[in-house]
RNA sequence: GCCCGGGUGGCGGAACUGGUAGACGCAGGGGACUUAAAAUCCCCUGGGGUCAAUCCCCGUGCGGGUUCGAGUCCCGCCCCGGGCACCA
């Protein structure tokens, strides 16, 4: 017997699919389009098995869709840009570009190893001009339209990175990249305007909800961090200012008892200047605004604060209103500035605590009276206002709106919004990365690169030291002239951030050599969005948002009509190793090569797909493996075993002539059809899939005995069994598909198929087993015809032998039954 | 503190809208084949009732509840993972 041979089948398989272009796709109006993608991996080096499982799970979708008849879209490319190369560069001087290029060979070899159905004639690398000159053309084209911009603002800055970082990029006050300590530093940088798509991005989780995690959907919804309520201006007293503040409690204006700003906030200066002690409190100011900022972040770090000297008056009392500076006063956020009310805020009641300031309460919970003098906090909850002019004895909710009405008719405040998210900040300090296609002209001050000019290209022969940004010292790549007046100017140096490429790239999947624009309008209206989405939950925020807002902006800039990229998304959990993620400093990880050299890239995928559900982690197992590769091998003795009989058997088989067994066969043949299909389709539990197949062998095994396989009928219908389980297996363990597809004498591969579908009449059952339960408990089974009436079943439950001892002296209460499945008797 | 997940045998995991808990795989045990081992094939395997059973009891983190019936629904806790967090 022909033994199973991974290695040379899956070569074999792997020459044939790339020799006849089997995953090479283009536009067909005539198919329903499925676009299948998976997250492109940063080319680090080698691909790891979280990689392979995402890929795993990936292909299933796209192999699966494929056989169901849609025009599948499966791209795999690079997400070239990046720090690593540049660390490389650093320690063992070899230029970026070089080393992103070997590790991408090396790592697409690896790919293609595992039989993946790419179609790699649509590979893209982010790192090529080819791909990025067309980000600079959308970023002049954001900085026309006011989407781009450049501001001096207290930023994130990482010290081993050397480069600034986004705030979704800092985690816990620390680099995402590379856990280094974030500090903050006033700089003049690039950002993108997501703020301007706040409430939209916000609006659009909505419907993606139930095709989304709902996970990703709360942290981005955390993210965006809307909160509604009101903005009040506050007149400080002797000086020609207003104070803004914002807050979600206007309807506790009239318990004002001081007012905090950011030691940041630009009006301190002039609140302080009349103070006696000037220089001392000037130099308290100082000393706050130096606490770094993940401890200020802390909820536990201590509230400091300092009296500025000055007063503002409340507009709705008249009453003058103390101004502290303090520490908790984010200046990023809201206005920076905050109306104090100790009563009804707990943080500002610790802070009138330590400073001995008022407290005035002027909402009254139901049934309760709060005394200030008793308050050991402060009080947040529902209530009626006291104490509040006109607005005494409203419901607080009610007296918010009074509120906001009064205020606007006024003119001294107004109902805001004000969101947690912040602009993107998308300069980096750091060479291997698009650059920023902008010069500075000393007479015409910023000027986009024209763009008949674009790309602006990284020049090769950047100096490469770890100290500063390369770019700045190459004086080629600086000097340069301005395009409006022609006179010398000095070229950014900055470059983008690397999650500005993959927020396009999926688009770009559909017209990758296009070299008139990002991408041809008409392939991106055929393809997009992305019909599913896989990739880790590591970028629930970053870049699932980065790409819905870019989204937005192509639409904005007229090169889509498409809101959201991604339609559904599939989160896929870690691969785990003795109950921790894989990685060196362990030393648990499994190298993919090692694997498939051990067993093939069939029994690989097998395992990380049967192993666990995939949004759950995966445990990665030795003999869990092996277990894989015993039941491959299992299934193809079975097979070999009985090719010569069934080779020939083509053809359909007549029901009537079939033995038992290969009724018994064919009946199980057309359920595990059923099974596959719904598992995969319904809900991507592909391990649930992959049990029934093996439940389906074992009972191959079982049935053996009872086939007469020298009739011509039994032999067509295994025949036909090992047909539809070549096809079922297809998505899943592709070159042993394909191979048994070619034992049994067919032509072509297993993907160009159509997927089996199950025959009802097949799957209909004669006889079911019904419970039967005495009190809830589980007493007896029976078996009887598909839905035999109740009246019958109950008879047959009450005489049940098994059953009688049970009701036996009782008095039976009441008989439930629920045909097919349970006759429920319930005795006293 | 708030918001999402999750807690089921020795392990990974099944159980669709409440209706046979533990599919499938691993690990373990027994048997067949073999001079022997490996491989393979067959059987057993949640705990307990001193053997067995097509017998009985217990059992899905804990405590209550709803229901004829709860792993599944409701209330209150505990633990694990993740996110947000002085956000005004």
């Amino acid at each position: 017997m022909k033994p199973y041979t991974p290695q040379e089948i899956e070569e074999k398989w792997q020459e044939k699919w790339e020799k006849s272009r089997l995953f090479n796709v283009k536009e067909d109006p005539q198919k329903p389009k499925y676009y299948c993608l998976e997250m492109f991996p940063y080319p680090s080096g080698r691909i790891h098995m979280g990689h392979v499982r995402n890929y795993s799970i990936g292909d299933v979708v796209a192999r699966y869709k494929r056989m169901r008849g849609f025009n599948v879209l499966h791209p795999m490319g690079w997400d070239s840009f990046g720090l690593p190369a540049e660390n490389a560069a650093i320690k063992h001087g070899v230029h970026p570009a070089k080393w992103t290029e070997e590790n991408i060979a090396f790592m697409k070899k690896q790919l293609k190893r595992l039989g993946f159905s790419y179609d790699w004639d649509r590979e893209i690398s982010t790192c090529e001009p080819e791909y990025y000159r067309w980000e600079q053309k959308i970023f002049i084209e954001m900085l026309e339209k006011g989407l781009a911009y450049k501001k001096k603002a207290p930023v994130n800055w990482c010290e081993r990175c050397h480069t600034v970082l986004a705030n979704e990029q800092v985690i816990g006050g620390k680099c995402w990249r590379c856990g280094e300590e974030v500090v903050i530093k006033d700089l003049e940088q690039w950002f993108f305007r997501i703020t301007a798509y706040a409430e939209e991005l916000l609006e659009g989780l909505k419907k993606l909800k139930g095709k989304w995690p709902e996970r990703v959907l709360t942290m981005q919804e955390n993210w965006i961090g809307k909160s509604e309520g009101a903005e009040i201006e506050f007149e400080v007293e002797g000086l020609n200012e207003k104070i803004r503040v914002f807050t979600t409690r206007p309807d506790t204006v009239y318990g004002i008892t001081f007012m905090s700003v950011a030691p940041e906030h630009p009006i301190v200066e002039k609140l302080i200047k009349n103070h006696p002690e000037y220089e001392k409190v000037k130099q308290e100011i100082e000393r706050l605004k130096k606490q770094p900022k993940s401890a200020r972040l802390m909820e536990s770090f201590e509230k400091e604060g300092i009296f500025t000297g000055s007063y503002c008056i409340n507009p709705f009392t008249q009453e003058r209103v103390p101004i502290f500076v303090a520490n908790f006063v984010l200046y990023e956020y809201g206005t920076g500035a905050v109306m104090a009310v100790p009563a009804h805020d707990q943080r500002d009641f610790e802070f009138a605590k330590k400073y001995n300031l008022p407290i005035k309460v002027v909402i009254q919970p139901e049934g309760k009276s709060l005394n200030p003098e008793e308050m050991e906090e402060a009080y947040e909850g529902e209530g009626i206002l006291v104490n509040s002019g006109p607005f005494t004895g409203m419901k607080n909710e009610e007296a918010k709106k009074a509120i906001i009405k009064y205020m606007e008719e006024k003119g001294f405040g107004k109902g805001a919004v004000s969101y947690r998210l912040k602009d993107w900040l998308i300069s980096r300090q750091r060479y291997w990365g698009a650059p920023i296609p902008v010069v500075y002209c000393p007479e015409c001050g910023i000027v986009p690169v024209p763009e008949s000019e674009l790309p602006v290209t990284l020049p090769k022969n950047a100096p490469f030291s770890g100290v500063g940004n390369p770019l700045e010292q190459v004086e080629e790549f600086v000097k340069a002239r301005c395009p409006k007046c022609g006179k010398e100017a000095k070229r950014e140096t900055d470059t983008m951030d690397t999650f500005v490429e993959s927020s396009w790239y999926f688009f770009r999947f559909c017209s990758p050599k296009y070299d008139k624009g990002p991408f041809k309008k008409e392939e991106a209206d055929y393809w997009m969005p992305v019909d599913q989405y896989i990739g880790g939950i590591e970028h629930a925020v970053l870049h699932l948002l980065y790409s819905r807002f870019y989204t937005r902006v192509l639409r904005d800039l007229g090169y889509t009509e498409l809101d959201e990229p991604f339609d559904a998304l599939l989160t896929q959990g870690m691969v785990i190793k003795d109950g921790a993620k894989m990685s060196k400093s362990l030393g648990n990880v499994v190298d993919p090569d090692d694997m498939i050299e051990k067993y093939g890239a069939d029994t690989v995928r097998l395992f990380l797909l049967f192993a666990a559900p995939p949004e759950r982690d995966l445990d990665w197992s030795d003999q869990g493996i092996d277990g894989c590769f015993r039941f491959l091998n299992r299934l193809w003795r079975f097979i070999q075993k009985h090719i010569d009989e069934v080779k020939e058997a083509k053809g359909d088989f007549e029901p009537d002539k079939l033995s038992d067994g290969a009724k018994e066969l064919v009946k199980k043949t057309h359920k595990l059809i059923q099974k596959v299909t719904a598992d995969i389709e319904d809900r991507f539990h592909f391990n649930t899939a992959i049990a029934a197949v093996m439940e389906y062998l074992n009972f191959l095994y079982d049935v053996e005995s009872r086939l007469e396989l020298n009739s011509e009928e039994d032999k067509k219908a295994l025949r036909d069994a090992f047909e539809k389980l070549a096809l079922l297996l297809s998505p899943f363990v592709p070159h042993f598909a394909d191979e048994i597809w070619e034992a049994l004498g067919n032509e072509g591969f297993t993907l160009e198929q159509p997927w089996p579908q199950h025959n009802p009449e097949w799957v209909k059952e004669k006889e079911t087993t019904v419970v039967i339960q005495v009190n809830g408990k589980v007493r007896s089974r029976i078996q009887v015809p598909v839905n035999l009436p109740e009246e019958e079943l109950k008879n047959i439950a009450l005489n049940d032998e098994r059953i009688k001892k049970w009701i036996e002296g009782k008095n039976i209460v009441k008989v439930i039954v629920v045909p097919n499945k349970i006759v429920n008797i319930v005795v006293r």
